[in-house]
DNA sequence: GTCTATACGCCGATAGAC
DNA sequence: GTCTATCGGCGTATAGAC
């Protein structure tokens, strides 16, 4: 790798990383290019070098985000044995993510598509549900949890602790998220209970 | 009332309707004010003479959306005696409204004030999620349910039927809803349960 | 109350020098 | 690879006739 593609990708990255603060704080329509530029100290005419757009931006910022949740969610679900500790450590793992790294996990689920893109919407951005959907599925013909919609399993798998996330987020809950977790894994594992 | 303060109010009410419509189907800052002229079959002069910006109709629609939903969930909660029942009209009625009237939920739960408001932004939306908190925690006050944190109980009602409705809406989920219904109830009611 | 016509600014994107 | 300068267009908002 020369020096000079090290250089670019140091800039591509800072812009990625200051676009996505951006979008999350201000939201993506009334982030510009001349703000994305002047916050990475750079001129928009650098940033058009990088990328072609400012879609392009946004749309490759999403898939890296989704990609870092699939990933999140395959480690997590193999880190532990017991299917009570999987679980359990996916939602810790939500709960820290949404406290140490909030800004991606703000921009994977608040972020619109529908605002980013103008015409036909290809971005599907369900991988990490049917991912778990799909976990379930297999626990529940193994006899771990109860045997119930898959949708719904799911639903209340990924329901209680984003919900819970969200409210924070929004200012309704000022105390940490912490020490709600136990709390919150012992509602998801009752309803997947027979 | 005059005959012209009919024909105006009619007026508003038809801006107000079809502004929700495009801004839920293409998004607040994909839709212009002469795509909401075209939509209502006037012109952009007429709908400044009934508002003063496209912010204000957002604005007003989301103060709107707020309290029908706060209305809903107050019928609701009054509709019935047992607190089984109370919680399970609110779980119907949350995954009605979000077929039957898919356009005000849709705008309820989508629309982010932070990309409308572009300067301090003073609406709160969380009157609806603190008026259900205050209902749990006077049922469990009544030993109606468990004895739990409030927040957490208050985040598995809403949080599990809210997330079928938007995997739904994002076609994650192909059949009707209305399925889905009892045991998402059921879900819910076993995290209120000891 | 509604129309047409238009002002004006901001934004995304490009051109071309360095 | 980054800069400055600039273009074209769209979107909000206004002015003034009807």
């Amino acid at each position: 790798m020369k020096i000079n593609d090290e250089r670019s990708l140091l800039t591509q990255k800072l812009i990625f990383k200051k676009s996505m603060e951006l979008f999350v704080i201000k939201g993506y329509h009334n982030t510009s290019l001349r703000d994305i530029a002047a916050e990475c100290g750079i001129s928009t005419g650098a940033i058009y070098h990088h990328f072609s757009s400012k879609e392009e931006i946004a749309v490759k910022l999403f898939n890296d985000t989704i990609l870092f949740l699939n990933n999140l969610f395959e480690e997590t679900l193999q880190s532990k044995k017991e299917t009570r500790y999987k679980i359990k450590e996916l939602v810790f793992n939500l709960i820290r993510i949404a406290e140490e790294d909030k800004i991606t996990l703000q921009f994977a689920l608040n972020i619109k598509h529908k605002e980013i893109i103008k015409d036909g919407k290809p971005i599907c951005s369900s991988g990490p549900f049917e991912m778990l959907r799909t976990f379930l599925k297999n626990e529940m013909q193994k006899g771990n949890i109860k045997k119930m919609d898959s949708y719904v399993a799911t639903v209340c798998l990924t329901g209680i602790p984003v919900r819970l996330i969200q409210i924070k987020w929004d200012n309704v809950i000022k105390k940490d998220l912490d020490i709600y977790k136990e709390e919150i894994f012992e509602a998801v594992w009752k309803t997947l209970q027979p």
